[in-house]
DNA sequence: GCGACAG
DNA sequence: ATCTTGTCGC
């Protein structure tokens, strides 16, 4: 059982062998090998892939996955992937992956948790999304390297993230209207935005977390969030872990 | 040193 | 994340 750290045992289980997962699908997904054990090897991991983000990439896409996770009791959860027409928000195809948590809650390693099911979901896909939608953070984190950039980095594919409250940095409240931003500034860097994607409703706060501009990463989210505060592909994953089919 | 801390 | 009712407003 993971989600029991702090003080875990070094050379205990032995990762399983690499090919003990495969995919049907045409998304390819890195494996992290091996998995960390401890938070101080989680924060290497981090520290090492980290060097791999890549802050542009294209500003237009076609196949939209939103992603998300549902826990029930104490480790069992459902990750949901959900592939959206990214023209049109009618959902293309959806599937769900049933696991365990990989690894306590630890603000800043919250991606280990959620991490080899939001993989298998993405792997059971069988149209290859070009943009991850991701509830939780990316390069706003603090070490440059939250759940988004995770997954873009282990997919190669570009990934952002978008948190529902404030977690590392600081930034001024934006303007009420739809579309206002304000820039949230960690270690004298810009790192994300606090988005207004309703009026007069809370922000979401976003970041890059692969392949994709600060810029390009504020227009999706508020192109996939016609109504409601969160993107569709999001609320669409949600919707899905909860009640799966 | 203490508190706060994505989901 | 989750434990939880009603209520106000678009």
């Amino acid at each position: 059982m993971p989600p029991t750290l702090p003080n875990a045992s070094p050379d205990a289980s032995p990762d399983a062998s690499p090919a003990d997962r495969y995919s049907v699908g045409p998304v390819q997904v890195e494996q992290l090998h091996p998995w960390p054990s401890s938070v101080a090897e989680a924060e290497a991991v981090q520290d090492r892939l980290r060097g791999h983000v890549e802050l542009t990439g294209p500003a237009t896409f076609t196949l939209v996955a939103g992603l998300d996770v549902h826990y029930h009791g104490d480790e069992a959860l459902t990750a949901a992937a959900v592939v959206l027409d990214a023209a049109t928000l009618a959902p293309v195809e959806q599937v769900v992956a049933h696991g365990r948590a990989a690894f306590p809650y630890v603000p800043g390693l919250f991606a280990f948790r959620e991490l080899p099911a939001l993989v298998e979901a993405l792997e059971r896909l069988t149209v290859t999304p070009d943009l991850l939608v991701c509830d939780g953070y990316g390069v706003a984190h603090p070490r440059g390297f939250g759940l988004a950039c995770h997954l873009g980095v282990l997919t190669g594919l570009p990934a952002l993230g978008v948190g529902k409250t404030p977690f590392v940095g600081v930034h001024e409240t934006p303007g009420p209207e739809r579309g206002a931003w304000t820039p949230i500034v960690h270690e004298g860097a810009t790192v994300g935005r606090a988005l207004r994607t309703r009026p007069g409703v809370k922000p979401v706060y976003v970041s890059q977390g692969h392949r994709v501009s600060l810029d390009t990463v504020t227009e999706q989210v508020l192109r996939l969030t016609p109504r409601y505060r969160l993107p569709e592909p999001i609320r669409h994953a949600d919707h899905l872990a909860r009640h799966p089919s």
